[in-house]
DNA sequence: CGGATTTGACCAGCGC
DNA sequence: GCGCTGGTCAAATCCG
């Protein structure tokens, strides 16, 4: 299921043409302090494509969620494996990472969207009430934890969400089209 | 051969 | 306290 050597070019050129812009975003910040939600979606998304246009952006919200676990450091779990490789600066009595998660979802026909950052997967899981898996990545940055996963909507399958999390300490090294672009603005709106 | 991906197992938080 | 769900790791596998 790799070969994913077509999804930007292609894709990027049909967006281009209709000039796609991001509208406006929604910079809801929900803290939430231990709301994990059983649920499936603790997060709202909000459609800012009212008029019912095929631009590839329906919509993007942020929000700020004090994650459960931040298993950066909780590596001695052992999980089948143990190994623990060393980690350091890290207490796991001390739940100390809201990482704000952006999400925003895209109509495109490829769940992965490539941004300029290498991501490496490390994760699938099938998500409840979805047909679809999700997806988890993360970006192959030495320092960087910036991870992101990405689900599709049950409803439509045109519909794509992507979530990050975390921001990225480096320069993009793979100059895409107007993607990265667009997604390097949303930082800049995020990041404040 | 190296790196990315796959897939199952495992863990932690929350609900009941 | 048990069970569920989401999230992560890690060994194996695949591909260039």
């Amino acid at each position: 299921m790799n070969n994913y050597e077509a999804m930007m070019p292609s894709s990027s050129s049909s967006l281009s043409q209709n000039s796609s812009h991001l509208s406006i975003f929604n910079t809801m910040m929900t803290s939430q302090p231990h709301h994990h939600g059983h649920h499936h979606h603790n997060q709202v998304f909000q459609r800012l494509d009212q008029h019912g246009q095929n631009n590839g952006y329906l919509g993007l919200i942020t929000s700020i969620e004090e994650n459960q676990k931040y298993i950066n450091g909780n590596v001695s779990t052992g999980d089948g494996g143990s190994a623990a490789p060393e980690n350091e600066a890290k207490k796991k009595g001390e739940k100390r990472s809201r990482k704000p998660r952006f999400a925003f979802q895209t109509r495109s026909q490829v769940d992965i969207l490539d941004d300029g950052y290498r991501w490496r997967k490390y994760g699938q899981k099938a998500v409840k009430n979805n047909r679809f898996p999700r997806s988890y990545y993360r970006c192959t940055h030495q320092g960087c934890n910036v991870k992101k996963q990405v689900q599709r909507v049950s409803k439509d399958e045109g519909v794509v969400v992507t979530t990050y999390e975390g921001v990225h300490s480096h320069p993009i090294q793979k100059s895409t089209d107007n993607f990265d672009h667009i997604l390097s603005q949303m930082q800049i709106y995020t990041c404040l």
